[in-house]
DNA sequence: GGCGAACCGTAACGTACGGTACGGCTTGTC
DNA sequence: GACAAGCCGTACCGTACGTTACGGTTCGCC
């Protein structure tokens, strides 16, 4: 039964074809959002809708296996912050920064962030909680580290971690994603994004890099 | 007629009386969120529906009018930068920080861009426009000049104001708006949020202040 | 006092959609 | 080949809610 789990396991023994399900269903959430319908789910999967309801218990449960189903999708391997000097934790900032701006400016980001701010009012669900978990906390829990070896490398000067992380992220994101949430466009080109992740870099080592007297007039 | 409006033009000849309903539909946004209906907001503002579709045409009407009185009601003086000096610069940047996050913070706003952002999928309505043209871009519009200013007496030194605006924006809301939209309890006391607005500012003239051997080593 | 406009309260209508039931088809098992 | 399980397609049910209609009341105006 897939409709009583709110923890925080993910794949949850999906079959193949439960998975193209969720797959034709989170594509649908792509194109219209939070007013889909079971009727056009099932249409779009070839499945029936008692089907979708054995499986998922309700719409809120379909949902929120489809948001759970994305997130499982997006698990990235941890870096390592071996031999770290000052190019490669630059380089590994950037990449942060870039592989961040292109989730929060994704078609399907943007979806998944769109409902589950519709549903964070009601407390129906949880997806508020599950987009949460699986983006910007994932971030932090795989940013965090690099930090602290940057740190016990002499590169970085910071008293808090989660407060260096939140800066960070403040410099990556801006205004960025909920303009996106908003409606605006914005169209983040490949080179735009390298830019922005270039700049906000930089900034944050303005900032927290150690005064080793590297950078320092 | 009310539901012909999609210029920038605010608060459009509204009775007493309109106003009034409008702040019921406001409150009972705050508390229902989008899932309100014709009939709550009819009962809680004591009124007809029939008056509610005369005067608002349907239900997104109502949401748009009700979207755009509380956008009407938050416009602020514009300062002004006369006889500036960093401590000047400094109290009114912690200042912008500050309300900024109290704004974005507040269940009223909470609210609205989380109807936005569930509105801004389909094109039906433009409430996203209306909440970023009332959220984001006035406040860039109030603080750019400030900005500028700072420039011209020498206090800050950047390229483009836009750009700088976009980092101090991002150092100051950081993760705080999506997570609260998310659902995340974030309680940000006032002490908090002046913490912050210092901490913003204070990052923003590490990154932006003129290098005139004030502050550096 | 008579009259019309605006508005309140409520009832009624239509529909879209969540959820369920059911007949038929396929597939694996004995 | 009989049988059961799982699933597809579709028809069906119930309800919530947007929208409309209408009788009754208030209020300004002559």
């Amino acid at each position: 039964m897939l409709h009583s789990v709110s923890e925080i396991d993910t794949s949850e023994a999906l079959t193949e074809r439960q998975k193209a399900v969720l797959d034709a269903a989170l594509r649908l959430l792509v194109e219209e959002g939070d007013q889909l319908t079971m009727t056009a789910v099932a249409r779009r999967a070839s499945c029936s809708k008692e089907t979708l309801y054995k499986w998922f218990g309700d719409r809120d449960g379909l949902l929120t296996a489809t948001v759970q189903w994305q997130a499982s999708k997006v698990r990235v391997a941890q870096v390592d912050g071996k031999g770290l000097d000052l190019a490669s934790l630059t380089a590994s900032l950037e990449r942060f920064a870039s592989d961040w701006l292109k989730v929060i400016s994704s078609d399907t980001s943007i979806a998944l962030n769109r409902v589950a701010v519709g549903h964070a009012g009601s407390g129906k669900d949880d997806l508020g909680a599950v987009v949460l978990e699986n983006g910007r906390f994932a971030l932090a829990k795989r940013l965090k580290p690099m930090l602290e070896a940057g740190r016990q490398a002499g590169l970085l000067d910071f008293a808090d971690a989660e407060t260096a992380f939140r800066t960070f992220f403040g410099l990556v994101a801006r205004d960025v994603q909920i303009r996106l949430l908003l409606g605006d466009r914005l169209e983040l080109t490949e080179a735009a994004i390298g830019g922005d992740a270039v700049r906000a870099t930089q900034q944050f080592l303005a900032l927290f890099g150690a005064k080793t007297g590297l950078q320092g007039p």
